[in-house]
DNA sequence: CTGTTATTTAGAATGATTAAAAATGAAGGC
DNA sequence: GCCTTCATTTTTAATCATTCTAAATAACAG
């Protein structure tokens, strides 16, 4: 399927974890954030842990682990679930929905159209305060 | 949070389990299938197992996920994963998202807005057929 | 450089879900 | 109603992604 570009998407392939107050800087956070950004297909633990080992071969996948919570808990990392199946990690931090192509498996990235807001198509009851947002679509891709 | 109506909200509280081709009558089935119906709140496959255990004394937890896995694959009733929780079981058919109060944990049906459809505000790439959508929020309610 | 603490590591534990196999029972034909 | 067949239920064990534990290591503030 073909790629949209985003903002998100040019980032540098190889940008530098960013330094960020409470999230001290190691080799293994770092690869793992470089993993993420190399190759951004929505890679599961168990995928980064594998990329990740041809650099640090000596990580251990609690590592692997740990590090994703700790990006995903500072907001550089978001996580995407599909149903119960393995988490996918994605260094893209613009607003964006996730689809599936349910025959290859896929996590493609898609972009909300310009300006649209959540409220301007969901209903939502008096004095809520959406704080996350998680659009997962699954579906099939014309010819493939 | 206020409850809002919709059409399935109205639907009988004790409908009993449609006829489906390739769907067995059970008691386990039936008392399955009310037990969504009569407290729609999203229960887990553990809070089902609970309050059918009341009615059906010797049911089994295998039978609950069971009994939810036929119910889900027959489309009359809906799976909603928050995240890596456990799953929860909705038996509103009517396209609609969900949203959970960060605070109690409660999960709520949130309604799409009249006639707007997904590629009013997504931009699907080319040739993809969305064949399930999720919408899943997170967030706080004001006062509680 | 040194001390303090967060992080890493290997391994064990967890917990929701699924699988295996034997017992049970729903549905269809007679 | 009775029989046959095959899906479903039940108990129990297995799976598997993820989290926890405790000891070893390494950031980084002073
Ligand atoms: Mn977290
Ligand atoms: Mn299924
Ligand atoms: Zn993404
Ligand atoms: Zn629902």
């Amino acid at each position: 399927m073909k790629q949209t570009k985003s903002i998100a998407t040019d980032k540098k392939l190889n940008a530098p974890l960013p330094v960020v107050s409470g999230l001290r800087l190691t080799k293994q956070r770092q690869e793992v954030y470089q993993t993420l950004l190399e190759k951004r297909d929505h890679p599961t633990a168990g995928e980064v842990f594998k990329r990740v080992r041809k650099k640090l071969p000596t990580i251990s996948l609690a590592t692997v682990y740990n590090c994703l919570e700790a990006l995903v808990d500072h907001r550089l990392v978001r996580q995407v679930n599909f149903e119960r199946k393995s988490s996918r990690f994605c260094p893209n931090l613009v607003e964006h929905g996730h689809f599936q192509d349910t025959s290859t498996g896929k996590v493609y990235d898609i972009t909300i159209k310009d300006g649209v807001d959540l409220a301007d198509f969901i209903n939502l009851p008096e004095g809520v305060c959406v704080q996350e947002a998680e659009i997962n679509l699954r579906g099939a891709v014309a010819d493939s």
